[in-house]
DNA sequence: GTCGCCCTTTGACGAAGATCAAGGACGCGT
DNA sequence: ACGCGTCCTTGATCTTCGTCAAAGGGCGAC
């Protein structure tokens, strides 16, 4: 297994291999400011008044760069901030006292990372970075009085968390009782629509992950994920080399994931 | 399957089996105060000033009864008000569109229901009382509103939503990398842990669910969570007579769920 | 460029749990 | 008390996925 140290130095500057449009510049050179982000439509900003995301823009005043393999945080940490992605890709994990390790969940730019910590403010899980990327820090106790004063602010914020949630559940209802195929067809869907809101192909798609990753996601094993894969492209439905993926037929994943 | 009606009479009033100390009175006498709630330490006023929870009373006006088999809360049914358990004990399950549903939780006294409701201002799932119960209404946007005034309100919140994405996480690990037995005992620990927090027995308890519920929760077919009881029997780790359960052998338990 | 390390694929086999089936116990209503 | 419906248990068999093993491919380091 690869080696990587915890993110020590907030601002370790990484070349990103940037693949987002119009988010090019490097992280010293440009003021962060949530009025200008291209994301303010999927985070946080989402709803706000011009001058709620002035606001929020004063308290969201540092970003930083996890380089691929780093951890942003990890599992007993201290919770002092949430981060949003603003480039790259994340995955957080949880750990069983014997090690075993399960992914909860895949972040990508405009989602928002560390509400596991608020609770004992105490991280629960380890989010790791799968490239290079950049996270904008939002110090929680000053989202919290930000948000005693917008309401617009608190409700966005509810509601990120109330789907985080749902979103949970989602996974409970794949985990619990959905088999392989099935499993793998939802997860694929679910990327491609969220990839799909950030203004890519619905179609075609290179995946962050590895097979043991989304394996761990799925509740499988990384060779029960490679026959999946495998299977879906002899069926017509998926062109698979490596990470590189395209979907050819739509409809048959849907049709997977739905009708039994 | 049992066919019971959507709660829709608010102040249904239902002979409650109540089995909480010192709850016994029925719902119209007693005013609703969670100043004088036995519950209080485990529910939304935990670490409120004696002001702070004056102010939340008057905000929860209302107590609902909820029959066996009813529902609190439907799929698609618009989100106002989170509920907090007074007595009794619900489900929440989710469905998939070709109907296979996932039991998403178990709730008991003091635990808080409807946050899947939060980001849609729809709810995401059901919410079915297992057995006779009793909840406290607490209408959404008067909690948000006093949350912008009490921080340690607002705190308390963001709290209980946390740890309900925490809780979502151990169950996901429990569905994507635990067999049968470590299910069930995780379950059963789980379950204790929280009826000992109320001042029950670690030791003895009585399910509120059925073998298929408990099935459905944890990822199983009802036969293998039958197997599984009767395994624990045999091996002198639990008790099992229909729905009374009785832990023998507390470490054994623990031992499943931790050393592989 | 090429060497080495992961990552991925594929096959053969085995085990855990699902499915199918039948019988039995409990609790509720009459 | 009786009968019925629901829930629970147990057995036999089958399916799916995990395990073990081996080989090929791609990518980065040197």
């Amino acid at each position: 297994m690869r080696q990587m140290p915890t993110l020590t130095a907030p601002e370790t500057l990484a070349p990103s291999s940037t693949r987002l449009p119009a988010v090019a510049s490097p992280a010293h050179a440009l003021k962060v400011a949530c009025s200008s982000c291209n994301l303010r439509e999927l985070c946080l900003p989402l709803g706000l008044s011009p001058l709620g995301v002035e606001r929020l823009d004063s308290l969201v005043a540092k970003r930083t760069s996890v380089p691929r393999g780093a951890t942003l945080y990890r599992i007993g940490d201290p919770f002092r901030s949430l981060f949003a992605v603003r480039t790259g890709f994340f995955k957080t994990r949880v750990s069983a006292e014997d090690g075993r390790d399960q992914v909860t969940g895949f972040q990508m730019a405009g989602e928002l990372l560390g509400f596991d910590g608020i609770g004992t403010e105490l991280h629960s899980c380890d989010a790791v970075a799968l490239e290079d990327s950049q996270v904008c820090v939002i110090p929680f106790d000053q989202l919290e009085a930000l948000s005693r004063e917008f309401s617009e602010l608190q409700r966005q914020l509810h509601k990120v968390m109330s789907r985080e949630i749902v979103r949970d559940h989602g996974v409970m209802l794949l985990l619990g009782s959905m088999r392989a195929e099935e499993r793998l067809a939802a997860f694929l869907l679910n990327l491609t629509q969220r990839l799909q809101a950030r203004g890519f192909s619905a179609s075609a798609l290179v995946l962050r992950m590895t097979r043991e990753e989304i394996g761990s996601y799925l509740g499988l094993k990384l060779e029960t994920v490679s026959r999946a894969f495998s299977k879906f492209q002899d069926d017509g439905v998926l062109e698979v080399k490596q990470r590189h993926v395209r979907v050819l037929d739509d409809t048959a994943l849907r049709l997977l994931v739905n009708g039994c």
